[in-house]
DNA sequence: CTAGGGTTAG
């Protein structure tokens, strides 16, 4: 038998058609790695090296990657000279375990067979030195020391303990055999495992670094040496431009990557779809429309832009920069769409704050037999906590911990603040304390809670936890600190910690930090403080700063700053209709009718009119909605009689109606009518009557509530013997026991 | 041998 017959007759069985690209699944892979093993010296040379070719092939496309690099350790006890198409999978296994030590040896053994000039196997070293230098720190290129000085034997330790898990895992050869696993194990030579014999490999690395591409001061290695091997490359192709221009993208070194692109097209390379799904990526970091729009019109002159990849990539630039038509378009020309399309869609609608549509395709993408991954779950969770949907939430949770995913940190931190958001502390709180990891998202989520909570001591010592815990506060923090001081009045801390935060942290405070200092100035009454302090800031502060001292204005009967601040707002946002209706409300507050009534009628002037307040609720998983005095209500005599009732109750125990806070110019009598028809009561008396005794009732309400409502539903919950939980547009009030959370704290 | 998607924001 010639070596070409004997060749095909040992491979005939694998391999179905031609035998040059072919792949075999991981079964048949095992099946010729045992025979391989056995029969090695009985076997023509040229077919054991196609065998080990694709074997290490085949196993790499497989993912199977320890089992791969383990293949060419064995390959290279019996074979002196091998094919070069061996390397760019063995590279690409390395690359994979995010193994420098053992990438390096590999490269050594290219240099030394001398195959370094080959430009598939160039391009496989590109990208692996790529992917290391996003694990050496990325754009500051930091030296990860413990992998780029790793020694080839702990190397190969760590490998070992890799294999064994991949192979209890995804895979079980000894099972598909049948063959018993400790032969399996023996057969595949786990045990005697070794790259770099004697280090010799190494060495040459090593030795030509100095003078080729491994400069490995200030951490420089990887950039460094991507830029040399791509440099020295005898020939470069597209995907070797592709390479290193993903490479600096994923590193953050987006100008190099740009530069890169014009200099391809100098050379007279063309861009191609992998190369403007990595450009994708850098427009949308910047929400840049513009370079956007032109990547997309590239794509379609060039017909690529119906490629899966480009279109995950566009729906997620145009969902940045918050062109809702756009990346709409962008997904309904797809014609094929994958798991990374629907978590594009999905996290597109609810980062722009379709949080229904979300869910639409969150149910598109499952009935489309597609499995909803992490992914798919740390972007439609925010949903559940915007439209404060505890249902949802729920359901989604219970999903989470049986596909065990709960220790995912951007899962679990949205779960914090879903629950967070819906009411749920303790839950948030105890999710949080379960996590086994917190950064610095999961800290500022759930500190973020305990401030809409008014749980201002707990949010402080969380800080300080946090801090503790080496964590670097960032402006959402503080945003968040400042927000729990707000709402429980603590000037002092708030001041200390807004300090803190441009001294020494360095973060200049933006509106959203002025917005919280004046809230709470102005709530604690100290409205010309706060009036200067919102003076204080370097650019012109828009219309809704203003707002919050306006409402402090009203909480503290204080006309003559709110004509300035409300002046101050309509110069900025002549259209801020709330400007109007507080200002109104202010006057007939202080009975001043007259001006009241001008500001309602440059309100109607301008076609405005003002939408009644409305409170929603949740009883037995449906959402009911009530408007304040809608009569209509399929509930509303219900409703009304059960809290006649009620009221005359509170009344004996000491309840009276406060109309200070109903600014119109009516009789006392009406004003009483109307405080009882405010929305949130008719919700509360809705679950009170919809629901068994004991049970919590939650009620959200669009604006805030006033100080009549906070009174009186002390009174409801203790006459009730409920607790009930109401949030209204800035935080959640606990009612118990006759006394709420916020302490009265306005 | 090369590519895409996620959590916190009074």
């Amino acid at each position: 038998m010639t070596s070409q017959q004997h060749l095909r007759t040992f491979l005939e069985p694998f391999l179905s058609t031609s035998t040059a690209n072919a792949l075999l699944t991981t079964a048949q892979a095992k099946q010729l790695h045992c025979q391989l093993l056995r029969r090695h010296g009985h076997l023509p040379v040229p077919a054991v090296l196609l065998s080990w070719k694709l074997l290490i092939r085949s196993y790499t496309s497989h993912d199977l990657f320890s089992v791969s690099l383990s293949c060419f350790v064995q390959m290279r006890r019996f074979v002196e000279h091998f094919n070069h198409f061996v390397f760019p999978s063995v590279v690409k296994s390395c690359a994979w375990w995010m193994d420098v030590g053992l990438g390096e040896c590999v490269h050594g053994c290219v240099v030394k067979v001398g195959l370094e000039g080959d430009l598939y196997v160039g391009n496989a070293l590109l990208s692996m030195y790529s992917k290391f230098g996003v694990l050496c720190g990325g754009g500051a290129r930091q030296s990860n020391n413990a992998s780029v000085g790793m020694d080839a034997e702990l190397g190969l330790r760590r490998h070992v303990a890799h294999v064994v898990r991949e192979k209890s895992g995804a895979i079980s050869p000894s099972a598909e055999e049948g063959g018993r696993s400790d032969e399996s194990n023996a057969s595949l030579g786990l045990n005697s495992y070794e790259v770099g014999r004697s280090g010799k490999e190494r060495k040459i690395v090593r030795s030509i670094g100095t003078s080729w591409f491994m400069k490995r001061e200030r951490g420089n290695v990887v950039g460094n040496s991507v830029r040399k091997i791509f440099d020295v490359m005898p020939a470069r192709d597209l995907v070797s431009w592709n390479t290193v221009i993903a490479g600096n993208v994923q590193s953050g070194m987006y100008d190099e990557a740009l530069v890169m692109v014009r200099k391809m097209g100098l050379e007279n390379i063309r861009p191609d779809a992998f190369t403007l799904s990595s450009m994708l990526p850098m427009c949308a970091e910047y929400a840049d429309v513009v370079k956007a729009k032109e990547v997309h019109g590239y794509a379609v002159r060039h017909g690529i832009h119906d490629n899966v990849v480009i279109g995950s990539s566009l729906i997620d630039v145009y969902a940045k920069c918050t062109r809702i038509q756009d990346f709409f378009s962008v997904f309904n020309g797809l014609p094929r769409r994958d798991g990374i399309t629907w978590n594009s869609m999905i996290a597109a609608c609810v980062q722009n704050g379709l949080s229904n549509e979300g869910f639409e395709f969150f149910r598109c993408m499952v009935k489309d037999n597609l499995k909803p991954g992490p992914l798919s779950f740390s972007s439609i969770i925010p949903a559940c906590s915007h439209l404060t949907s505890l249902i949802f939430g729920k359901q989604l949770h219970g999903y989470i911990v049986r596909t065990g995913l709960r220790d995912n940190v951007f899962i679990a931190s949205s779960l914090v603040d879903m629950y967070a958001k819906c009411g749920k502390i303790e839950i948030a709180k105890s999710i949080f304390s379960n996590m086994k990891q917190h950064d610095l998202v999961s800290w500022t989520a759930i500190i973020m809670g305990c401030a809409l909570h008014g749980q201002a001591l707990d949010a402080l010592k969380l800080f300080n936890e946090m801090e503790v815990s080496g964590v670097r506060p960032s402006y959402v923090s503080f945003i968040a600190i400042l927000t729990a001081c707000s709402h429980s009045g603590l000037v002092e801390e708030a001041r200390k910690y807004y300090d803190r935060m441009i001294q020494e942290f360095g973060i200049t405070p933006g509106v959203e930090h002025y917005a919280a200092m004046a809230d709470l100035l102005g709530r604690a009454g100290r409205l010309e403080e706060a009036y200067d302090f919102i003076c204080k800031m370097p650019a012109e502060p828009p219309g809704s700063l203003w707002s919050a001292l306006l409402n402090a204005c009203r909480i503290h009967k204080n006309v003559e700053l709110a004509e300035k601040v409300s002046d101050r707002i309509l110069a900025v946002d002549p259209e801020n209709i709330g400007a109007y209706i507080i200002m109104s409300n202010i006057y007939s507050g202080a009975r001043q009718y007259k001006e009241a009534a001008t500001m309602r009628v440059s309100l109607r002037k301008r076609g405005f009119t003002k939408k009644p307040a409305c409170s929603w609720i949740e009883v037995r998983n449906k959402l009911y909605s009530f408007f304040s005095g809608d009569k209509s209500h399929q509930s509303y005599e219900k409703i009304s009689k059960a809290l006649k009732v009620l009221y005359a109750q509170m009344e004996k125990i000491g309840y009276k109606p406060d109309t200070n806070e109903v600014f119109q110019d009516i009789e006392e009598e009406q004003k009483k009518e109307l405080l009882l028809n405010h929305s949130e009561r008719l919700a509360i008396g809705f679950g009170i009557i919809s629901t068994p005794p004991g049970t919590t009732i939650r009620v959200i309400k669009n604006i805030r509530i006033c100080m009549d409502c906070h009174t009186a539903i002390k009174y409801m919950c203790s006459i009730v013997a409920r607790e009930i939980v109401i949030r209204d547009n800035s935080r959640f009030h606990h009612f118990k026991n006759g006394a709420c959370s916020c302490g009265d704290y306005w």
